[in-house]
RNA sequence: GCUCGGGUAGCUCAGUCGGUAGAGCAGAGGACUGAAAAUCCUCGUGUCGGCGGUUCGAUCCCGUCCCCGAGCA
């Protein structure tokens, strides 16, 4: 039986993971489950190359477009989701997919996470201003003086790490490193994982970014951009960060030219993918290995994950 | 043709009151335990436009030539 299966598909973006994640499911009756920081939002599908009407209509996909923009999602919180929509998968025998770009969240599904507790919205609040006023040296300097430890481990103006140590720290009492010390939680410890990881060169998937975006732009991105601008969110929120918006949103307020804007995204899209590439090639062990971009043949990996059901 | 600016790292530019030079961006590699499409770290020899001159020593001062920009004719 398969029901403690999961297959995962991992890599750069524009490595045509999406494409295989459907291919596989529709091969081995699975569903596809979304495990991308970006794709869970709402109202930005072209940018954050969402699986397409098309795709949903072959086989079915899930925990894609799931929040507003205007949420601050975290690992945390997808994690939750996603244990949820497996268990409903198995529930039905069927065999998860779960494909994404996010290294941190394929960690945590598979390795478990730390069992601190949620930190209070007011903590929050009162560090984020702290750093905003003082910056994050200073912030560092607090979080010497209570946790070492964690400090030594940092950069000073690494502000999202040294945010987060002294965040717990303060919602706690406990110091992060002690934290650490603690068992890792599996939310799912019964599963069995096939890790598919796709490791496409640098040139080849420099040029996939390229002409993925300039489809994307063709296919409305700037009117997406548009249309998320109108909600006047605050820059800061995850889904204002992804790639293109921030670009794009120049543009828009004619701050620059769209050429300018979208050679400015490729640029950093290839950055992104060079980041994703050192993730999955040094913390992501896997079973399978694709040492290029997917392109259509699946025969070896659906033999492979035969195996892996029998077995 | 004349006058004034400029010509320094792949790009944009700093700088050296004369002792052969450094930032940002790009590029390469790396880190990653509740914002991860985030956040951060490491890596800088280049005829300092060419040729002469002054000088112990010139990228810097002087002369001259070439190129770019602005202005005047």
């Amino acid at each position: 039986m398969s029901e403690n299966r999961v297959i995962i598909i991992a890599g750069p973006t524009a490595s045509g993971k999406s494409a295989l994640a459907v291919d596989v499911a529709k091969a081995i009756g699975g569903v596809v489950v979304n495990c991308d920081s970006m794709q869970v939002y709402k109202g930005m599908p072209i940018l954050s190359a969402c699986p397409t009407a098309e795709d949903k209509a072959e086989v079915e996909h899930t925990l894609f477009e799931i929040y507003e923009p205007s949420f601050n999602g975290n690992v945390v919180d997808w994690l939750e989701r996603a244990v949820a929509e497996i268990k409903n998968i198995w529930r039905k025998e069927k065999i998860p997919v779960v494909v994404g770009g996010t290294g941190l969240y394929i960690d945590n599904l598979v390795n478990g996470t730390t069992p601190i507790p949620e930190t209070s919205a007011k903590v929050r609040e009162e560090v984020a201003q702290m750093l905003k006023e003082h910056g994050s040296v200073f912030v560092y300097e607090k979080l010497k003086s209570v946790d070492l430890e964690s400090a030594e481990k940092l950069n000073p103006n690494d502000k999202t790490r040294v945010r987060r140590a002294y965040e717990v720290w303060l919602d706690t009492g406990i110091k992060l490193s002690d934290w650490h010390q603690k068992p890792m939680i599996k939310k799912l410890p019964e599963a069995e994982f096939f890790i598919i990881k796709i490791c496409p060169s640098a040139d080849e998937l420099d040029e996939r970014c390229y002409t993925r975006f300039d489809k994307m732009i063709n296919e409305g991105a700037v009117q997406e951009v548009q249309r998320l601008l109108e909600l006047h969110l605050p820059n800061t929120l995850p889904a204002m960060k992804a790639l293109g918006v921030p670009e794009l949103a120049r543009y828009l307020k004619g701050e620059c030219s769209l050429e300018q804007a979208v050679e400015e995204a490729k640029l950093h899209t290839r950055q992104y993918a060079k980041r994703q590439r050192t993730w999955f090639k040094n913390k992501l062990k896997a079973d399978m290995e694709l040492n290029c971009c997917y392109a259509g043949d699946c025969a070896d990996i659906l033999q492979r994950i035969e195996q892996f059901r029998k077995s």
